[in-house]
DNA sequence: GCGAATCGCTACGGTACCGTAGCGATCGAT
DNA sequence: ATCGATCGCTACGGTACCGTAGCGATTCGC
């Protein structure tokens, strides 16, 4: 064999990963020991310390390495649009592995600037998807000018991500539907710009 | 000194939860060791043997400790119960000591039961609360009848949640308010029981 | 093929934490 | 005031993990 198909530095790195995300997820990323990845991994400590110089850097790759950027699609129906958008999001973030990591990752970068940064990261970029495709609706007209952008992604945000990570129930594309439907709902009718006066 | 206000028991008890709250805020719930609860606390760690028989104990009666239960009003008004109650929910669950501890609790409960069914009840009576609220309106009907309430206190905590734990930004009163403005907004238009047909 | 780089394996010293034990000091009830 | 219970302190053996080093074996580039 000349010519593998992937070097065997690529492929111990990857194995090194995929060791290291499985154990993220299941004991979480405090509790991550080099040790315990080179038994599952197969590759030795020292061969480990010659990739990753640290955990925080391991867990970041680790990390990195099963992130997925979803589509966005643009079909010319906001409705149709953010279901869309969010079933890939939340199905590409909070579901298999990565899903599985969420919350110990969201704790840990409470106090790792590094891991802030990448979790940080990925939430304004699913926020970014979200208000493309509100600010193109409001571009043809679908939605009221005035809409408040940032709290409306919040608004469909928030109970997907609270109905995953806190009540840890799945997120069917009925209740993503249901969500999308009850706050346009409430931005369609003139909510935006003033309160309701009872 | 014949008769403390209270028991060196109790003091030495409360010394060791306050100081095992400060630590499980600070470093999370995995770092937590009872060496450093022993030297913040100024008790021996003997003597913390002596009162929680492992860490879990310790965690959750911590947890217990710093734990309140806020009032439910009754005002007549949905949005000023809905307001009031989801104002003090998260005052009392996401801010202070027991909100730094959160993203750790919810992390840890993963792996562990004891800790889980602690969460989960929580989130549950935080739930019930506002169920309560809407429940109260229907029967005023000051809301349609068939109003999904499960959906819609999703709807209602998950924003605040979202923004709280994930975004890490501070619960203002101007975003509970405008979170129950929408949701009541998307409810009050006969959205339940069917979906928009546009 | 052949040299150089990389890897697996083993072992090491160092650190942090666990949970327990012993003992003198302190406290609390009577 | 006394005596039993509780606490502070120190020390201990045991465990898990860290990060590094050495060395034979394997693999890759040329």
């Amino acid at each position: 064999m000349t010519a593998p198909a992937v070097s065997r530095a690529e492929r111990v790195r990857e194995q090194v990963l995929d060791a290291t995300v499985e154990l993220v997820a299941a004991v979480g990323v405090e509790r991550l020991s080099i040790d315990e990845v080179a038994n599952r991994s197969g590759v030795a400590k020292s061969t480990i310390y010659r990739h990753f110089p640290s955990k925080q850097v391991l867990v970041v790759e680790a990390v990195h390495a099963c992130t997925s950027i979803p589509m966005v699609t643009d079909s010319g129906s906001l409705r149709e649009d953010l279901i869309s958008c969010f079933s890939g999001m939340t199905k590409a973030s909070y579901e298999g592995r990565l899903g599985d990591m969420m919350l110990s990752l969201m704790d840990a970068a409470q106090r790792d600037p590094e891991l802030n940064r990448l979790v940080r990261a990925q939430t304004d970029q699913k926020r970014r998807f979200a208000t493309e495709v509100l600010e193109r609706a409001i571009a043809r007209g679908e939605v009221p000018a005035d809409l408040d952008v940032d709290l409306t992604v919040t608004l469909l945000s928030g109970p997907l991500v609270y109905t995953k990570l806190v009540r840890r129930l799945p997120l069917t594309n009925e209740l993503i539907a249901a969500v999308v439907d009850s706050v346009l709902a409430g931005s369609d009718v003139g909510v935006a710009g003033g309160r309701r006066t009872t």
